[in-house]
DNA sequence: CGTCGCATTGATATCGCTCAAATCCGGTGG
DNA sequence: CCACCGGATTTGAGCGATATCAATGCGACG
Protein backbone atom coordinates (compact mmCIF):
# COMPACT_ATOMS: atom_id res chain seq x y z
CA UNK A 1 0.00 0.00 0.00
CA UNK A 2 0.86 3.88 -0.18
CA UNK A 3 3.38 2.70 -3.02
CA UNK A 4 4.58 5.95 -4.96
CA UNK A 5 4.29 4.96 -8.77
CA UNK A 6 5.51 7.73 -10.99
CA UNK A 7 6.00 5.65 -14.04
CA UNK A 8 2.36 4.39 -14.77
CA UNK A 9 0.57 7.82 -13.30
CA UNK A 10 0.16 11.21 -15.39
CA UNK A 11 2.91 13.16 -15.88
CA UNK A 12 1.60 16.57 -14.74
CA UNK A 13 0.25 15.24 -11.36
CA UNK A 14 2.09 17.57 -8.26
CA UNK A 15 4.72 15.58 -6.32
CA UNK A 16 2.25 16.75 -3.64
CA UNK A 17 -0.66 15.05 -4.87
CA UNK A 18 1.97 11.54 -6.08
CA UNK A 19 2.21 11.40 -2.06
CA UNK A 20 -0.85 10.98 -1.20
CA UNK A 21 -1.50 8.35 -3.84
CA UNK A 22 -2.13 4.01 -3.00
CA UNK A 23 -1.84 1.24 -4.72
CA UNK A 24 -4.38 -0.76 -5.07
CA UNK A 25 -4.74 -4.64 -7.26
CA UNK A 26 -8.00 -6.42 -7.87
CA UNK A 27 -8.73 -9.84 -8.97
CA UNK A 28 -11.16 -10.11 -12.04
CA UNK A 29 -14.52 -9.31 -10.19
CA UNK A 30 -13.07 -7.39 -7.73
CA UNK A 31 -15.14 -4.66 -6.10
CA UNK A 32 -13.55 -1.22 -6.03
CA UNK A 33 -16.64 0.67 -4.10
CA UNK A 34 -20.18 0.38 -3.75
CA UNK A 35 -23.20 1.78 -4.12
CA UNK A 36 -24.30 4.52 -1.50
CA UNK A 37 -20.36 4.53 -0.42
CA UNK A 38 -18.84 7.32 0.85
CA UNK A 39 -16.54 9.19 -1.99
CA UNK A 40 -12.47 9.28 -0.65
CA UNK A 41 -10.66 8.63 -3.62
CA UNK A 42 -10.16 9.29 -7.45
CA UNK A 43 -9.09 6.49 -9.15
CA UNK A 44 -6.46 6.21 -12.15
CA UNK A 45 -6.53 2.99 -14.03
CA UNK A 46 -2.69 1.98 -14.11
CA UNK A 47 -3.40 -1.59 -16.26
CA UNK A 48 -6.58 -3.79 -16.77
CA UNK A 49 -10.19 -2.69 -17.17
CA UNK A 50 -12.65 -1.36 -14.37
CA UNK A 51 -16.48 -1.04 -14.93
CA UNK A 52 -19.03 1.19 -14.05
CA UNK A 53 -22.41 -0.83 -12.83
CA UNK A 54 -25.59 -0.14 -12.08
CA UNK A 55 -27.74 -3.22 -11.16
CA UNK A 56 -31.09 -4.03 -12.73
CA UNK A 57 -33.93 -5.70 -10.19
CA UNK A 58 -34.09 -8.57 -12.39
CA UNK A 59 -30.47 -9.50 -11.65
CA UNK A 60 -29.00 -7.94 -15.28
CA UNK A 61 -26.55 -5.02 -15.16
CA UNK A 62 -25.83 -1.84 -17.11
CA UNK A 63 -22.34 -0.65 -17.73
CA UNK A 64 -21.86 3.03 -16.82
CA UNK A 65 -18.47 3.42 -17.44
CA UNK A 66 -15.41 1.80 -18.76
CA UNK A 67 -11.73 2.80 -18.09
CA UNK A 68 -8.70 1.13 -19.25
CA UNK A 69 -5.24 1.54 -18.59
CA UNK A 70 -3.98 4.93 -18.46
CA UNK A 71 -7.78 6.40 -18.21
CA UNK A 72 -8.82 7.94 -14.68
CA UNK A 73 -12.10 6.09 -13.16
CA UNK A 74 -15.22 7.93 -12.11
CA UNK A 75 -13.68 11.53 -12.10
CA UNK A 76 -17.40 12.85 -11.41
CA UNK A 77 -17.09 11.35 -8.11
CA UNK A 78 -15.08 14.29 -7.97
CA UNK A 79 -18.73 16.30 -7.25
CA UNK A 80 -20.84 14.20 -5.30
CA UNK A 81 -20.73 13.10 -1.80
CA UNK A 82 -21.44 9.72 -2.37
CA UNK A 83 -21.02 7.17 -5.15
CA UNK A 84 -23.99 6.03 -7.15
CA UNK A 85 -22.73 2.89 -8.82
CA UNK A 86 -20.60 -0.09 -8.43
CA UNK A 87 -17.19 -0.60 -9.62
CA UNK A 88 -15.73 -3.90 -10.45
CA UNK A 89 -12.82 -5.05 -12.74
CA UNK A 90 -13.65 -6.63 -15.99
CA UNK A 91 -10.30 -8.28 -15.75
CA UNK A 92 -7.21 -8.34 -13.20
CA UNK A 93 -6.26 -4.68 -12.99
CA UNK A 94 -4.07 -2.23 -10.64
CA UNK A 95 -5.35 1.18 -9.95
CA UNK A 96 -3.64 4.17 -7.73
CA UNK A 97 -6.29 6.38 -5.99
CA UNK A 98 -5.74 9.96 -5.23
CA UNK A 99 -8.10 11.23 -2.09
CA UNK A 100 -10.21 13.58 -3.55
CA UNK A 101 -9.96 16.21 -0.61
CA UNK A 102 -6.19 16.44 -1.69
CA UNK A 103 -7.09 16.21 -5.24
CA UNK A 104 -9.70 19.25 -4.81
CA UNK A 105 -7.11 21.32 -3.11
CA UNK A 106 -4.45 20.45 -5.65
CA UNK A 107 -6.63 21.32 -8.33
CA UNK A 108 -7.63 24.94 -6.15
CA UNK A 109 -4.43 25.90 -5.08
CA UNK A 110 -1.72 24.96 -8.48
CA UNK A 111 -3.03 26.65 -11.51
CA UNK A 112 -0.67 24.75 -13.53
CA UNK A 113 -1.83 21.21 -12.67
CA UNK A 114 -5.55 22.68 -12.85
CA UNK A 115 -5.19 23.57 -16.26
CA UNK A 116 -3.59 20.17 -17.08
CA UNK A 117 -6.42 18.22 -14.92
CA UNK A 118 -8.91 20.26 -17.09
CA UNK A 119 -6.49 18.86 -20.79
CA UNK A 120 -6.62 15.68 -19.92
CA UNK A 121 -10.58 15.79 -19.15
CA UNK A 122 -10.92 17.49 -22.06
CA UNK A 123 -9.08 15.53 -24.55
CA UNK A 124 -11.02 12.46 -22.98
CA UNK A 125 -14.51 14.27 -23.72
CA UNK A 126 -13.49 14.59 -27.16
CA UNK A 127 -12.55 10.53 -27.54
CA UNK A 128 -15.72 10.04 -25.87
CA UNK A 129 -17.75 12.42 -28.22
CA UNK A 130 -16.06 10.86 -31.58
CA UNK A 131 -17.07 7.71 -29.95
CA UNK A 132 -20.43 8.44 -29.32
CA UNK A 133 -21.23 10.11 -32.76
CA UNK A 134 -19.03 6.39 -34.49
CA UNK A 135 -21.78 4.14 -32.52
CA UNK A 136 -24.48 6.40 -33.62
CA UNK A 137 -23.50 5.55 -37.50
CA UNK A 138 -25.50 2.15 -37.90
CA UNK A 139 -23.67 0.54 -41.47
CA UNK A 140 -20.26 -1.48 -40.45
CA UNK A 141 -18.79 0.01 -43.33
CA UNK A 142 -19.69 3.77 -42.33
CA UNK A 143 -18.21 2.95 -38.82
CA UNK A 144 -14.84 1.72 -40.43
CA UNK A 145 -14.93 5.00 -42.43
CA UNK A 146 -15.57 7.15 -39.54
CA UNK A 147 -12.70 5.75 -37.61
CA UNK A 148 -9.95 6.03 -40.19
CA UNK A 149 -10.79 9.33 -40.56
CA UNK A 150 -11.40 10.46 -37.00
CA UNK A 151 -8.94 8.00 -35.34
CA UNK A 152 -6.15 7.81 -38.21
CA UNK A 153 -4.81 4.33 -39.88
CA UNK A 154 -5.28 1.16 -37.48
CA UNK A 155 -1.82 0.20 -36.06
CA UNK A 156 -0.40 -2.90 -37.62
CA UNK A 157 0.10 -4.61 -34.15
CA UNK A 158 -3.90 -4.00 -33.02
CA UNK A 159 -5.64 -7.15 -32.80
CA UNK A 160 -9.27 -6.57 -34.77
CA UNK A 161 -10.72 -8.10 -32.62
CA UNK A 162 -10.20 -5.51 -30.30
CA UNK A 163 -11.13 -3.19 -32.89
CA UNK A 164 -14.50 -4.35 -33.33
CA UNK A 165 -15.17 -4.38 -29.69
CA UNK A 166 -14.27 -0.72 -30.03
CA UNK A 167 -16.58 0.20 -33.37
CA UNK A 168 -19.31 -1.80 -31.31
CA UNK A 169 -19.51 -4.59 -34.10
CA UNK A 170 -18.94 -8.31 -33.81
CA UNK A 171 -15.41 -9.24 -35.24
CA UNK A 172 -17.03 -11.37 -38.39
CA UNK A 173 -18.90 -7.99 -39.31
CA UNK A 174 -15.67 -6.50 -38.97
CA UNK A 175 -13.99 -8.99 -40.98
CA UNK A 176 -16.45 -8.94 -44.08
CA UNK A 177 -16.65 -4.52 -44.08
CA UNK A 178 -13.04 -5.07 -44.43
CA UNK A 179 -13.11 -7.16 -47.32
CA UNK A 180 -15.81 -4.97 -49.03
CA UNK A 181 -13.99 -1.55 -48.19
CA UNK A 182 -10.77 -3.36 -49.65
CA UNK A 183 -12.74 -4.84 -52.46
CA UNK A 184 -13.96 -1.14 -53.50
CA UNK A 185 -10.48 0.28 -52.87
CA UNK A 186 -11.20 2.69 -50.10
CA UNK A 187 -8.89 0.93 -47.76
CA UNK A 188 -5.18 -0.68 -48.13
CA UNK A 189 -4.48 -3.35 -46.01
CA UNK A 190 -0.93 -4.17 -45.05
CA UNK A 191 -0.21 -6.92 -42.63
CA UNK A 192 -2.55 -6.48 -39.73
CA UNK A 193 -2.41 -2.12 -40.45
CA UNK A 194 -5.58 -0.65 -42.31
CA UNK A 195 -5.41 2.48 -43.60
CA UNK A 196 -7.61 5.02 -45.68
CA UNK A 197 -6.99 4.51 -49.53
CA UNK A 198 -4.59 7.54 -51.01
CA UNK A 199 -6.78 7.90 -54.12
CA UNK A 200 -10.50 6.61 -53.17
CA UNK A 201 -12.35 5.24 -56.27
CA UNK A 202 -15.82 8.24 -55.53
CA UNK A 203 -15.70 12.01 -56.67
CA UNK A 204 -12.56 13.49 -55.14
CA UNK A 205 -13.10 17.16 -52.97
CA UNK A 206 -11.61 19.70 -54.90
CA UNK A 207 -9.33 18.80 -57.14
CA UNK A 208 -10.64 17.15 -60.99
CA UNK B 1 -20.66 42.20 -30.09
CA UNK B 2 -19.01 41.75 -26.58
CA UNK B 3 -21.88 41.55 -25.19
CA UNK B 4 -21.83 40.23 -21.47
CA UNK B 5 -24.75 37.89 -21.55
CA UNK B 6 -24.38 36.39 -17.49
CA UNK B 7 -27.95 34.30 -17.86
CA UNK B 8 -26.89 32.12 -20.31
CA UNK B 9 -23.14 31.02 -19.45
CA UNK B 10 -22.90 28.73 -16.72
CA UNK B 11 -22.75 30.57 -13.09
CA UNK B 12 -19.78 29.49 -12.07
CA UNK B 13 -17.85 31.51 -14.57
CA UNK B 14 -16.02 34.41 -13.07
CA UNK B 15 -16.59 37.72 -13.80
CA UNK B 16 -13.43 38.82 -15.09
CA UNK B 17 -14.20 35.72 -18.07
CA UNK B 18 -17.29 36.84 -18.84
CA UNK B 19 -16.22 40.82 -19.42
CA UNK B 20 -13.82 38.78 -22.24
CA UNK B 21 -17.07 37.04 -23.80
CA UNK B 22 -18.57 38.06 -27.00
CA UNK B 23 -21.33 36.65 -28.51
CA UNK B 24 -21.92 34.92 -32.18
CA UNK B 25 -24.97 34.14 -34.05
CA UNK B 26 -24.94 31.53 -36.71
CA UNK B 27 -27.41 30.50 -39.26
CA UNK B 28 -27.64 26.82 -40.16
CA UNK B 29 -24.75 25.51 -41.86
CA UNK B 30 -22.63 28.74 -40.81
CA UNK B 31 -19.32 27.87 -39.90
CA UNK B 32 -17.94 28.60 -36.60
CA UNK B 33 -14.30 27.90 -37.57
CA UNK B 34 -12.51 25.84 -40.10
CA UNK B 35 -9.67 22.92 -40.19
CA UNK B 36 -6.53 24.66 -39.85
CA UNK B 37 -7.28 28.22 -38.24
CA UNK B 38 -5.36 28.81 -35.23
CA UNK B 39 -7.44 28.38 -31.83
CA UNK B 40 -8.58 31.65 -30.22
CA UNK B 41 -11.25 30.89 -28.54
CA UNK B 42 -13.34 28.04 -26.63
CA UNK B 43 -17.28 28.14 -27.39
CA UNK B 44 -20.42 27.84 -25.24
CA UNK B 45 -23.56 26.65 -26.99
CA UNK B 46 -26.16 28.79 -25.67
CA UNK B 47 -29.03 27.46 -28.06
CA UNK B 48 -28.57 25.54 -30.83
CA UNK B 49 -26.82 22.94 -32.32
CA UNK B 50 -23.05 22.84 -33.43
CA UNK B 51 -21.18 20.22 -35.35
CA UNK B 52 -17.45 19.24 -35.32
CA UNK B 53 -17.03 17.74 -38.93
CA UNK B 54 -13.90 16.19 -40.96
CA UNK B 55 -15.34 15.54 -44.52
CA UNK B 56 -13.83 12.09 -46.38
CA UNK B 57 -12.54 13.01 -49.60
CA UNK B 58 -15.19 11.70 -51.70
CA UNK B 59 -17.65 14.40 -49.97
CA UNK B 60 -19.34 12.83 -47.07
CA UNK B 61 -18.44 13.96 -43.64
CA UNK B 62 -17.83 12.19 -40.03
CA UNK B 63 -19.22 14.20 -37.20
CA UNK B 64 -16.97 14.11 -34.72
CA UNK B 65 -18.71 16.24 -31.84
CA UNK B 66 -22.14 17.96 -31.30
CA UNK B 67 -22.92 19.97 -28.86
CA UNK B 68 -26.34 21.57 -27.89
CA UNK B 69 -27.82 24.68 -25.82
CA UNK B 70 -25.76 24.59 -22.66
CA UNK B 71 -22.57 22.51 -23.52
CA UNK B 72 -19.20 23.71 -24.12
CA UNK B 73 -17.94 22.68 -27.45
CA UNK B 74 -14.42 21.98 -28.58
CA UNK B 75 -13.17 21.82 -25.24
CA UNK B 76 -9.98 20.24 -26.59
CA UNK B 77 -8.81 22.99 -28.72
CA UNK B 78 -7.70 24.55 -25.20
CA UNK B 79 -4.86 22.14 -25.73
CA UNK B 80 -4.12 22.63 -29.14
CA UNK B 81 -2.99 25.68 -31.41
CA UNK B 82 -4.63 24.91 -34.62
CA UNK B 83 -8.07 23.09 -35.10
CA UNK B 84 -8.36 19.89 -36.77
CA UNK B 85 -11.90 19.92 -38.13
CA UNK B 86 -14.82 22.02 -39.22
CA UNK B 87 -17.73 23.58 -37.24
CA UNK B 88 -21.01 24.07 -38.64
CA UNK B 89 -24.02 24.90 -37.20
CA UNK B 90 -27.00 22.28 -37.08
CA UNK B 91 -29.07 24.52 -36.83
CA UNK B 92 -29.62 28.34 -35.82
CA UNK B 93 -27.61 28.61 -32.94
CA UNK B 94 -26.53 31.30 -30.35
CA UNK B 95 -22.64 31.22 -29.37
CA UNK B 96 -20.77 32.98 -26.76
CA UNK B 97 -17.26 32.51 -27.20
CA UNK B 98 -14.24 32.62 -24.54
CA UNK B 99 -10.68 33.25 -25.20
CA UNK B 100 -8.79 30.61 -24.90
CA UNK B 101 -5.71 32.97 -23.29
CA UNK B 102 -8.21 34.53 -20.90
CA UNK B 103 -9.59 31.30 -20.36
CA UNK B 104 -6.19 29.52 -19.70
CA UNK B 105 -5.04 32.70 -17.29
CA UNK B 106 -8.08 32.16 -15.30
CA UNK B 107 -7.89 28.61 -14.55
CA UNK B 108 -4.07 28.91 -14.20
CA UNK B 109 -5.05 31.65 -11.55
CA UNK B 110 -8.32 31.27 -9.79
CA UNK B 111 -8.70 27.59 -8.47
CA UNK B 112 -12.28 27.77 -7.33
CA UNK B 113 -13.10 28.47 -11.12
CA UNK B 114 -10.85 25.26 -12.01
CA UNK B 115 -12.56 23.27 -9.58
CA UNK B 116 -16.01 24.38 -11.03
CA UNK B 117 -15.02 23.56 -14.57
CA UNK B 118 -13.35 20.50 -14.27
CA UNK B 119 -15.89 19.45 -12.52
CA UNK B 120 -18.61 20.01 -15.42
CA UNK B 121 -16.18 18.69 -17.47
CA UNK B 122 -16.24 15.74 -15.07
CA UNK B 123 -20.12 15.75 -15.59
CA UNK B 124 -19.95 16.12 -19.09
CA UNK B 125 -17.53 13.01 -19.23
CA UNK B 126 -19.53 10.92 -17.41
CA UNK B 127 -22.58 11.49 -19.48
CA UNK B 128 -20.57 10.54 -22.76
CA UNK B 129 -19.22 7.39 -21.36
CA UNK B 130 -22.95 5.98 -20.12
CA UNK B 131 -24.23 7.08 -24.06
CA UNK B 132 -21.12 5.05 -25.22
CA UNK B 133 -21.59 1.83 -23.15
CA UNK B 134 -25.83 1.98 -24.06
CA UNK B 135 -24.89 2.72 -27.83
CA UNK B 136 -22.89 -0.41 -27.60
CA UNK B 137 -26.05 -2.30 -26.77
CA UNK B 138 -27.51 -4.02 -29.82
CA UNK B 139 -31.07 -4.67 -29.15
CA UNK B 140 -33.71 -1.55 -29.03
CA UNK B 141 -34.81 -2.97 -25.53
CA UNK B 142 -32.12 -3.44 -23.77
CA UNK B 143 -31.07 0.46 -24.45
CA UNK B 144 -34.85 1.34 -23.37
CA UNK B 145 -33.75 -0.43 -20.15
CA UNK B 146 -30.13 0.98 -20.03
CA UNK B 147 -31.54 4.74 -20.34
CA UNK B 148 -34.04 4.07 -17.60
CA UNK B 149 -31.50 2.49 -15.13
CA UNK B 150 -28.40 5.21 -15.41
CA UNK B 151 -31.04 8.44 -16.63
CA UNK B 152 -33.93 7.88 -14.30
CA UNK B 153 -37.38 7.88 -15.74
CA UNK B 154 -38.62 10.10 -18.89
CA UNK B 155 -40.03 12.95 -18.60
CA UNK B 156 -43.88 13.67 -19.15
CA UNK B 157 -43.20 16.29 -21.77
CA UNK B 158 -40.12 14.76 -23.60
CA UNK B 159 -41.45 13.71 -27.30
CA UNK B 160 -40.27 10.11 -27.80
CA UNK B 161 -38.76 11.47 -31.00
CA UNK B 162 -35.87 13.02 -29.23
CA UNK B 163 -35.63 10.17 -26.74
CA UNK B 164 -35.42 7.60 -30.01
CA UNK B 165 -32.44 10.10 -31.31
CA UNK B 166 -30.76 10.42 -27.92
CA UNK B 167 -30.84 6.58 -28.18
CA UNK B 168 -29.62 6.17 -31.94
CA UNK B 169 -33.02 4.43 -32.77
CA UNK B 170 -35.37 5.16 -35.17
CA UNK B 171 -38.70 6.20 -33.20
CA UNK B 172 -40.82 3.12 -35.00
CA UNK B 173 -38.15 1.26 -33.13
CA UNK B 174 -38.39 2.55 -29.74
CA UNK B 175 -42.24 2.38 -29.87
CA UNK B 176 -42.24 -1.06 -30.66
CA UNK B 177 -39.55 -1.71 -27.87
CA UNK B 178 -41.58 0.69 -25.03
CA UNK B 179 -44.71 -1.69 -26.56
CA UNK B 180 -42.61 -4.97 -25.89
CA UNK B 181 -41.47 -3.31 -22.47
CA UNK B 182 -45.08 -2.71 -21.65
CA UNK B 183 -46.53 -5.40 -22.25
CA UNK B 184 -43.85 -7.66 -20.64
CA UNK B 185 -44.62 -5.07 -17.13
CA UNK B 186 -40.74 -4.07 -17.44
CA UNK B 187 -41.93 -0.47 -18.00
CA UNK B 188 -44.79 1.85 -16.88
CA UNK B 189 -46.42 4.62 -19.08
CA UNK B 190 -48.46 7.19 -17.76
CA UNK B 191 -49.08 9.58 -20.66
CA UNK B 192 -45.66 10.43 -22.21
CA UNK B 193 -43.94 9.90 -19.18
CA UNK B 194 -41.91 6.04 -19.28
CA UNK B 195 -40.36 4.63 -15.64
CA UNK B 196 -39.41 1.21 -15.31
CA UNK B 197 -41.71 -0.89 -12.87
CA UNK B 198 -41.71 -0.96 -9.35
CA UNK B 199 -42.25 -4.82 -9.62
CA UNK B 200 -40.66 -6.47 -12.56
CA UNK B 201 -42.03 -10.11 -13.82
CA UNK B 202 -38.72 -11.66 -13.49
CA UNK B 203 -36.35 -12.73 -10.27
CA UNK B 204 -36.34 -9.62 -7.84
CA UNK B 205 -32.46 -8.99 -6.80
CA UNK B 206 -32.05 -9.12 -2.76
CA UNK B 207 -36.01 -9.81 -1.40
CA UNK B 208 -37.59 -12.74 -1.88
C1' DC C 1 4.21 -31.67 -33.76
C1' DG C 2 0.15 -30.33 -31.21
C1' DT C 3 -2.36 -26.65 -29.35
C1' DC C 4 -4.37 -22.35 -28.90
C1' DG C 5 -5.99 -17.98 -30.23
C1' DC C 6 -6.89 -15.04 -34.00
C1' DA C 7 -8.41 -14.29 -38.70
C1' DT C 8 -11.49 -15.53 -42.34
C1' DT C 9 -15.48 -17.21 -44.84
C1' DG C 10 -20.17 -19.53 -45.30
C1' DA C 11 -25.10 -20.24 -43.88
C1' DT C 12 -28.86 -18.92 -41.19
C1' DA C 13 -31.71 -16.30 -37.85
C1' DT C 14 -32.81 -12.16 -35.81
C1' DC C 15 -33.40 -7.52 -35.46
C1' DG C 16 -33.81 -2.86 -36.80
C1' DC C 17 -34.62 0.16 -40.77
C1' DT C 18 -37.64 1.77 -44.47
C1' DC C 19 -41.92 2.78 -46.59
C1' DA C 20 -46.77 3.21 -45.77
C1' DA C 21 -51.07 3.99 -43.54
C1' DA C 22 -54.05 5.01 -39.59
C1' DT C 23 -54.83 7.32 -35.17
C1' DC C 24 -54.22 10.69 -31.67
C1' DC C 25 -53.44 15.29 -29.95
C1' DG C 26 -52.84 20.22 -29.62
C1' DG C 27 -53.56 24.35 -31.62
C1' DT C 28 -56.00 27.56 -34.88
C1' DG C 29 -59.64 29.75 -37.01
C1' DG C 30 -64.38 30.05 -38.18
C1' DC D 1 -68.19 24.87 -29.82
C1' DC D 2 -66.73 22.61 -33.73
C1' DA D 3 -64.05 21.72 -38.08
C1' DC D 4 -59.67 21.56 -39.61
C1' DC D 5 -54.63 21.03 -39.88
C1' DG D 6 -49.94 19.53 -38.80
C1' DG D 7 -46.98 16.99 -36.20
C1' DA D 8 -46.28 13.20 -33.22
C1' DT D 9 -47.46 8.61 -32.22
C1' DT D 10 -48.69 3.98 -33.35
C1' DT D 11 -49.06 -0.26 -36.09
C1' DG D 12 -48.22 -3.19 -40.38
C1' DA D 13 -45.33 -5.44 -44.10
C1' DG D 14 -41.04 -6.30 -46.30
C1' DC D 15 -36.14 -5.63 -46.85
C1' DG D 16 -31.48 -5.29 -45.62
C1' DA D 17 -27.89 -5.62 -42.43
C1' DT D 18 -25.82 -7.52 -38.49
C1' DA D 19 -25.51 -11.24 -35.04
C1' DT D 20 -24.92 -15.99 -34.43
C1' DC D 21 -23.34 -20.58 -35.25
C1' DA D 22 -20.09 -23.35 -37.66
C1' DA D 23 -15.95 -24.68 -40.09
C1' DT D 24 -11.33 -23.73 -41.94
C1' DG D 25 -6.77 -21.61 -42.38
C1' DC D 26 -2.93 -19.52 -40.17
C1' DG D 27 0.85 -18.26 -37.06
C1' DA D 28 2.98 -18.28 -32.49
C1' DC D 29 4.53 -20.88 -28.95
C1' DG D 30 5.55 -24.67 -26.00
Amino acid sequence: MTDALPAPLPPFLPEALRREASAVALQRGGKLFHCGERVSHIHFVVAGELLAVRYLRDGSEAVMQRARGGEFFAQSAMLVPHYSCDARAACASEIVRLPVEALRDTLAADGRFALAFAGQMAADLRRQCTRVERLRIKRARDRVRHYLVCEGPLAADARLQDWAHELGLEPETLYRALAELETGGEIVREGRAVRLAANPPAAPSCAG
